[in-house]
DNA sequence: GCCAACGTTGGC
DNA sequence: GCCAACGTTGGC
């Protein structure tokens, strides 16, 4: 199974949102950037991803879980938006910030800390397991 | 609020 | 197809 880093302005759309749409999930919508797109479209239901606030906070907050695979995105006209819908898991027991993530030498080629500016991220197995067990939660 | 990094657009 | 100009993201 694939890894994921989903990345949200709390601001806009934080965590707790996401926990308050229940089992269904939310469409993942709004992602206007080809690499993002990509990944989503290899996503497969039942991968898990890490939920990332960006600018406010600026850490790893929860985990969430694809329930549908990439669809056209309901927000695009154009045709050429595709996005997944994801669901909340839990929130991690001990927030993982940017400033740890980058302290971590053995997340030095993690996307979060090596392309900041990319908003769906894959996660290496062992970036998983690393981040996991620095947020004191459950793989 | 600033600005660096990056992606996209469009003129040639 | 190159690359300068522009827009956006997100850390600081």
């Amino acid at each position: 199974m694939a890894h994921w880093l989903f990345k949200s302005e709390p601001d806009v759309f934080s965590f707790a949102d996401l926990e308050s749409k229940g089992p269904a999930g939310q469409e993942w919508d709004g992602v206007r950037n080809y690499q993002a797109r990509n990944h989503m479209r290899t996503m497969q239901v039942g991968d898990r991803g890490f939920f990332y606030h960006s600018n406010e906070g600026k850490e790893i907050v929860g985990i969430v879980e694809v329930v549908r695979t990439a669809h056209p995105d309901s927000t695009d006209d154009s045709g050429t938006w595709e996005c997944v819908d994801i669901r909340a898991v839990r929130p991690v027991v001990k927030p993982v910030t940017l400033v740890a993530a980058k302290a971590e030498p053995r997340l030095k080629t993690m996307a979060l800390v090596s392309n900041s500016r990319l908003s769906v991220q894959p996660v290496s197995d062992a970036e998983w397991a690393i981040v996991c067990e620095m947020a004191g939660t459950e793989p």
